[in-house]
RNA sequence: UUGAUCACGAUACAUCAUC
């Protein structure tokens, strides 16, 4: 058994999680040891950093078969799997089923509900989990509060995002470099960068340091706001800081150059991050070509995929939402359906924004069928159709003259609870 | 006097419409 436990774990600590998957299913099947708790939480933890929800329900489900007896940590690791993928019935069931079997939810198992309603933007539910908290005298603790913060500053309203913030204050809870993060975040993506840096000063006040994720929020509001050469200066300051810049921080100045249109000073900090031993990664690749797509240079954008793959460099599903959104843009369709096959070739499943963009570029042609057929493809393979994919096919069929088709997706799209725009 | 390098939160790139 404790041979077991070492090969679990060190398979799903290594990632491979297949294997350990296996190893666990063949000795439950001879039946001659019982897997740990511990072994199979490792288990558990490994395949669901790799988002194999499905395989770890599975384990759960031998665990309880075999009558393993799961832990306030087996639960809460699977709790947080389906609130990660917005399965808020599943999560609730199982911490009904906790309960029933004993095991007592804590902060944790409860800030994972709160993540998943956070991140449907279900903030209306994610005060209920809190109150319920306090009924059930479970304390929340920073991440509870951080979380809140996350929702207002997602919808905009910073006011109620800062007003958390006193409020842990008042309750003797100390917020940390995330909680701030999350604070400047918000200010800086509703353009106020102003109060981002005085929420920077408060952090730094309450004797907490500056770190890497805080500059790179400050520069992208900066950058946002086309402000990129004070952004840039903020990565000289960042030194004086003891702070070495990464690969986000040159990825997002070189981001601001290409959206001014101005790719030589692009390459500028590709050379720049090279020279200080920063690895450019997909993302810096992305933003370059996304900087040629704009300017509708596509034979350039080109050249990059291709040295991409001389680098080793795996172009992932943005890359090709972005050359197809710039092959379509140019109305060059043939290109575009090259690279849908190529992504669907390569890649493992288109994702909401892929199929967006494909069918933006058949409604563009006033191909309604076909764009119809990939909308059907994308809810089949489980991709939700969101604002945007409606507000597409909309205009779509606004485009064409079929005025009653786009009245009739507009209803739809309002009964699935989408605002029109 | 002990309570788990097994659980929760922050930063960069792509898609629509309006202008």
């Amino acid at each position: 058994p404790a041979v077991f436990d070492m090969l679990i774990k060190v398979y799903a600590e290594d990632g491979m999680v297949k294997e350990a998957f296996d190893a666990f299913e063949c000795v439950l099947q001879t039946g001659f040891i019982t897997p740990t708790i511990h072994s199979c939480n490792s288990l558990l933890n490994g395949l669901l950093k790799y988002g194999q929800l499905e395989m770890a329900w599975h384990v759960y489900e031998q665990m309880v078969e075999k009558g393993i007896k799961c832990n306030v940590f087996s639960y809460t690791m699977i709790i947080s799997g389906f609130s990660k993928e917005g399965r808020m019935q599943e999560a609730i069931k199982l911490v009904l089923e906790m309960e029933r079997m004993g095991c007592n939810p804590n902060v944790v198992t409860y800030n994972a509900i709160i993540d998943g309603y956070c991140r449907r933007g279900e903030l209306e539910e994610m005060s209920n989990v809190l109150k319920m908290m306090l009924e059930k005298k479970i304390g929340p603790n920073v991440i509870t509060f951080s979380m809140l913060i996350k929702g207002y500053c997602r919808e905009s309203s910073l006011e109620r995002a800062e007003s958390v913030l006193m409020e842990m204050k008042a309750r003797n809870l100390v917020p940390d470099c995330v909680t701030y993060g999350l604070l400047i975040d918000g200010y800086c993506k509703v353009g106020e960068i102003e109060s981002a840096f005085r929420i920077k000063e408060d952090m730094v006040k309450g004797g907490l340091k500056m770190n890497v994720v805080i500059c790179n929020t400050l520069i992208n509001g900066l950058c946002k706001l086309a402000r990129v050469e004070e952004a840039e200066q903020l990565v000289l300051d960042m030194r004086d800081w003891g702070l070495v810049p990464d690969k986000v921080s040159y990825s997002t100045i070189l981001d601001a150059y290409c959206r001014k249109g101005d790719i030589l000073e692009g390459f500028r900090v590709f050379d720049l991050m090279e020279q200080n031993g920063v690895k450019p990664n997909v993302v810096t690749y992305n933003s370059l070509i996304s900087g040629f797509c704009r300017l509708e240079k596509m034979e350039e954008a080109n050249k990059f995929l291709k040295k991409m793959a001389e680098v080793g460099m795996t172009p992932n599903e943005v890359t090709y939402s972005t050359l197809m959104d710039g092959y379509i843009k140019i109305g060059k369709t043939d290109e575009v359906l090259k690279l849908w096959n190529a992504l669907l070739r390569d890649s493992f499943v288109p994702n909401q924004i892929s199929y967006n963009t494909m069918i933006n570029g058949l409604c563009k042609l006033g191909k309604m069928d076909e764009a119809n057929e990939i909308l059907l493809e994308m809810v089949e393979r489980g991709s939700i159709p969101d604002s945007i994919t409606y507000t597409t096919l909309i205009d779509g069929y606004c485009r064409i003259g079929n005025i009653e088709q786009a009245f009739k997706l507009q209803n739809e799209m309002v009964r699935k609870g989408f605002f029109p725009r």
